[in-house]
RNA sequence: GGCUGGGUGGCAGAGUGGUCAUGCUGCGGCCUGCAAAGCCGUUUACGUCGGUUCGAUUCCGGCCCUAGCCUCCA
């Protein structure tokens, strides 16, 4: 039984799909006019574990996440960079593709471009000046009348007086309220435009998730995403258009994403405290990244640091070490101890996705593979494919063993290199010349090349 | 000021009304030519002050500290 903490009711909640077992999620996206840093790809990590966990468990997925290329930041970016909007969303879509590639995540059933949907936001905001909910201001702007919707603040859990005392904003003449936001935005000269009821503009950033999200969803479906800084007041006003417009509820469950910190402050593009998923994956390599991501529970604040990523690095050593040595390349096993650490993962992940949890459960069973092999206990390979598999979950321990452990790099001394002076070292042992073993070994080593022993074996791996 | 979260052992990070999280690290042992890996054992916890309880880190209340949101942000 999957159990989801749900931000609106700020309770965790059995999980009932509208649908049998359809799950329709969306997450929204990024806005393409920078790379991608650490904080996005926090939430994009946490919805694909979300999404192929709820696949694992047997559910039908349609994930949908959305790409804004088109909003202010967009437009400026695009004129300091003497470059034309096309050219730079597409480019950075382009990276965008790259980046989560690199990490492992599988690409959603739809990523719809705010551009391609505009006819559409144009007719939701048409139904909603119809509806009384919206407004054209003294500037020509279109607004969304905040104080006609009587559930405003019901996600972000604010009252519509609270809002106002706290409102750092001046007053816009054009605004009845200034919590009031915008629909639809003329254009200035040389801005790019659409036509409209109300001239030659572009629509408003929320907007666009409403269209689209019911377009490939429908209304309601069942789980909304994003960064928690998203729910104020970019999900709010989603939901203020969806349920005003359509006069039905728009999301069951509301998840939201804990930030990335750097020294106990978030990172941000503002604050410019924030690292590119590129920066980092120059120097770890991505699965690091992911079990990073993964050793902390969703919702928690992580904090960023080099020691947390040299952490990660080694639990994913000693999860890929367990597996050294154990040919998985043979039909599946079944073992009764085994089933039981998947009964224990589920159990976990159906806590909220309590990945924390579930990776310990990894490592218990990592002991208990280990313990198998010392002890000559048939059910090695039973339990290493179970490890493997669960772990596929997460999206870690994906690559072959060894290749794991050889992985070749540029700064590395080179496969042949370490082979031959292995050879040498055997030799060596072999001739019990333990000064001349112990010098290629230390030899190896200050090249981060470690050496492992066990009977007449010996094998090797980079630190 | 309002609204959300947090404060756990050397670090990271879960969780629970009364036995173990887990990873890294420290210590002891086994194994090993010595190491490494692995196994076994083990030390150091739950911000603070009260309350409820036979018993609270876990429930309730006050206080302190801290992050986030209230403006674009994953």
């Amino acid at each position: 039984m999957l159990v989801i903490y749900n931000s609106i009711s700020k309770q965790k909640e059995i999980f009932k799909p509208i649908y049998d077992n359809e799950v329709r999620m969306y997450v929204c996206g990024m806005t393409v006019y920078d790379y991608c840093h650490m904080g996005h790809a926090r939430t994009v990590v946490a919805f694909d574990v979300i999404n192929r966990y709820l696949r694992y468990a047997g559910y039908q997925v349609t994930y949908v996440r959305n790409i804004t290329d088109i909003d202010d930041k967009i437009i400026h970016r695009a004129v300091e960079n003497k470059e034309s909007i096309q050219s730079l969303t597409t480019r950075f879509i382009q990276a965008m593709d790259e980046d989560l590639q690199a990490l492992g995540t599988l690409k959603p059933d739809f990523e719809p471009k705010a551009t391609d949907y505009v006819a559409e936001m144009i007719a939701i905001i048409e139904k909603l000046i119809a509806e009384g909910l919206a407004y054209v201001g003294r500037t020509g702007d279109v607004y969304f009348d905040v104080m006609q919707f009587e559930h405003y603040g019901k996600l972000a859990h604010k009252d519509l007086e609270a809002l106002q005392a706290g409102a750092r904003v001046a007053v816009e003449e054009a605004k009845k309220s200034p919590l009031d936001f915008v629909l639809w935005k003329l254009s200035k000269p040389n801005e790019p435009y659409w036509a409209s009821p109300w001239g030659n503009g572009r629509p408003g950033w929320h907007t666009e998730c409403v269209v689209m999200s019911k377009l490939q969803l429908g209304q309601p479906f069942d789980i909304h995403g994003g960064g928690h800084d998203l729910k104020f007041p970019h999900h709010e006003n989603e939901l203020a258009q969806a349920e005003g417009a359509y006069h039905q509820d728009f999301v069951h469950y509301w998840m939201h994403v804990g930030f990335i910190e750097i020294n106990k402050e978030k990172m941000s593009k503002s604050l410019n405290n924030f690292f590119t998923i590129r920066d980092v994956l120059c120097e770890w390599r991505p699965e690091v990244l992911r079990y990073f991501l993964l050793a902390s529970h969703y919702r928690s604040p992580v904090d960023y640091s080099l020691e947390a990523l040299e952490g990660a690095h080694q639990a994913l050593d000693r999860l890929y070490l367990a597996l050294r040595g154990v040919d998985l390349n043979v039909e599946v096993v079944e073992d009764v101890v085994a089933e039981q650490y998947e009964e224990r993962f589920k159990e976990a992940m159906d806590d909220d996705f309590n990945t924390p949890i579930a990776l310990s459960v990894l490592f218990d069973l990592v002991r208990e593979l280990n313990r198998a092999k010392v002890e000559g206990k048939d059910n090695v390979v039973a339990l290493a494919q179970k490890l493997k598999h669960l772990a596929g979950v997460l999206c870690i321990l994906t690559e072959p063993t060894e290749q794991y452990f050889q992985h070749s790099a540029a700064n590395k001394m080179g496969i042949e290199a370490i082979e031959n002076l292995v050879a040498q070292r055997r030799l060596a042992r072999s001739e019990k010349n333990w000064v001349k073993a112990d010098e290629i070994r230390q030899q190896l080593a200050e090249k981060g090349v470690i050496i492992e022993d066990s009977g007449e074996a010996t094998t090797w791996r980079y630190e």
